[in-house]
DNA sequence: CATGAATGAGTTTTCATTCAT
DNA sequence: TATGAATGAAAACTCATTCAT
């Protein structure tokens, strides 16, 4: 019974350091973020992060891997084949909404990565053979509202995950530049509801032509 | 006519540290990026940097100054008055698609910006005062389709300038992330077109309900 | 029947340590040598290089002391009374100079050893007190030459070890080097019996004027 | 003349590094040297060496060059053609052998760039091209003394070379192990006249036949 | 204004060794 | 004994900034 129980601490300290590295690569970016500081920020040692991930950026790399890993899965939460096809896109497009608004960190590593070209995800196994499911259920919603005749043809699912992401990307990503130009804060409560409801209209509006 | 040549030269030497640590800062962000390496791709020497801009910081302000300053004037380009509402907006649209698509290193430093959490503009009293004239444009667009009964009533421009803005921004900004997770460049001209027109329909499908 | 059992592993565990441990020290000396990696190439694991070596020092003079009691039984394969002095001689140098041919890690470890100026050599009770019994085979031969009025008298037995030595010694030792700036392989199957039988004419054309 | 100055200065710091390092390597092998250890010697920073050498493995090969670079001119104090064949191969024999006993930091150098099997010799442009002018000069008195009839014919000017160099090497290299294996320090003045002696004598008995 | 040398304070990384089970 | 986790101390290296001329 030794055995297992060092290697739930292993598991233990490596889920340490990923989770403030996360924080610190978030806040910081890649090359603003200071292993002495992430170090300061655990329990362990700065030694630990050297012992299991090599590198600092061996550590980023597997930050984002953790990041992308748990933002996955929004499709789970949605039963869409009892739904019609507009309620089921305007829930889809209100549930990724949600998501962005509750993983602010992970569109600051997302952001993040696109200043470095996406060269880490690119050199990361898992991430770069990571397909989106959220996909397949956008495919099957435009399909069915095709086939149902409410919704336009010749809708690449892509471009309307695109249109979606946008929206819920801006907001978060943008957010600090939009409130210091327009004096608006973008997150705000205020605006949520709008916001949501803006970016359904938006979708429907331009599938139902 | 010494004075002069040396206000010339002097602005010269400015103007090109600026414009080179534009491309570096750009490339690698705030912290990535190397006043040595800034100051190697200069005719001039680092001294002049420290000279002109006292540190690194504030050379980073003045780049963020000069890249806004150079960024303002769609509404220029645009005769607005004399198209009716539904084209105006549209031309308003795709005017700001293309925009983005060729200052793809601004939209970097927004993004980077970002990421500092809007600080250095906030400390800019250039930039924190900077409001943008396109939204003038956009709400003056908007009033007249209102009153010509064709736009929806009760639509805030600023929102529709968060959606273009939004939509244009991410693909640039994520170009990189995308294409390694969905293995399509946003950037490719095979889309261009298609993304240009998308942008238009999704915000007068959306006025016009 | 346990504990012969222990022993014969802990016997083999500290020879696979050893024998690892001498191709480590050898391919990157002693400083360059990495404790980590030698566990790595081991069956076993680190913690047994310290239960059985307690240091690294330690571990590198019991692997000079391994290497050094490899070496030493060059007379024994000599049968030098049943030949007449000058072929003696020339067999012993030949034996030396296949000897240090077919162990280019001893010579290695050698070389590393005075770069460090036998200081671990010095602190082995094993080791400074080794004496080469090949020099007593060599003074005997001087001895028989030197009666039957074929060698020169007042020849040092170990000025003869040192000439031998050097030729030796130097064709492994200094082959790197040698190949960079002359070209030229001293360890090539082409320069091997030229080799031989030049070591063998020098100290015969000396020893018999 | 403010620039020569500064230029100076620049070429002293440089050298004052390469000869505090050239001790440091020497002294302690490549991995074993401390940058620190040689910032420490130097009456500049540690900062420095990095300005002028970007790294620990560029210092070391500026070294290699520099110790090699003082060591060529052999054959300059040989005046050669005046000379009987005999006696110039003599005096080159007991030149070289006076050049390594007076440069033992140089041939500790060797060793250790042998023990990492020159790879940094190899990536030296200045150095892999390095002829050595002795050898001219020992083919210019190999050729003389077989002409003369007096020198074996087919002999290898390299050969000869390897010889005197083993020889020379070895007394330095092998120093240490050598005296605490034999208790005979090769570098004692008592054998200095009995080893240049023996020196020339193996290399002229051998070419004498 | 201009220039290359210089630098202090940090930042990443390494390594022999020990600990807990 | 055996094992993987853990570590303190030190080592290599970096960077924005300033100095001397």
């Amino acid at each position: 019974m030794a055995q297992p129980d060092r290697t739930r601490d292993a598991e233990r300290t490596r889920a340490e350091i990923i989770q403030v590295a996360t924080r610190e690569f978030a806040d910081k970016g890649y090359a603003g973020a200071r292993v002495d500081e992430i170090a300061a920020k655990m329990s362990t040692t700065k030694r630990m992060i050297y012992y299991y991930f090599g590198n600092k950026e061996q550590l980023y790399v597997e930050v984002l891997e953790h990041a992308y890993a748990g933002i996955r899965a929004i499709e789970q939460e949605l039963d869409v084949e009892h739904l019609d096809p507009a309620d089921a896109m305007r829930q889809l497009a209100e549930l990724t909404f949600d998501h962005h608004e509750s993983h602010p960190d992970f569109i600051r590593l997302v952001s993040i990565e696109n200043i470095h070209r996406a060269e880490h995800i690119g050199r990361s196994t898992v991430l770069s053979g990571l397909a989106n499911p959220a996909l397949d259920v956008l495919a099957r919603i435009l399909d069915r509202g095709r086939e149902a005749g409410v919704f336009r043809s010749g809708v690449d699912p892509l471009d309307i995950h695109m249109v979606i992401s946008a929206f819920c990307v801006f907001r978060i990503a943008n957010r600090h530049t939009f409130k210091a130009i327009f004096k608006r804060d973008m997150l705000s409560p205020d605006h949520r509801e709008d916001h949501r409801r803006l970016l359904g209209d938006l979708v429907l509006d331009y599938l139902t032509r």
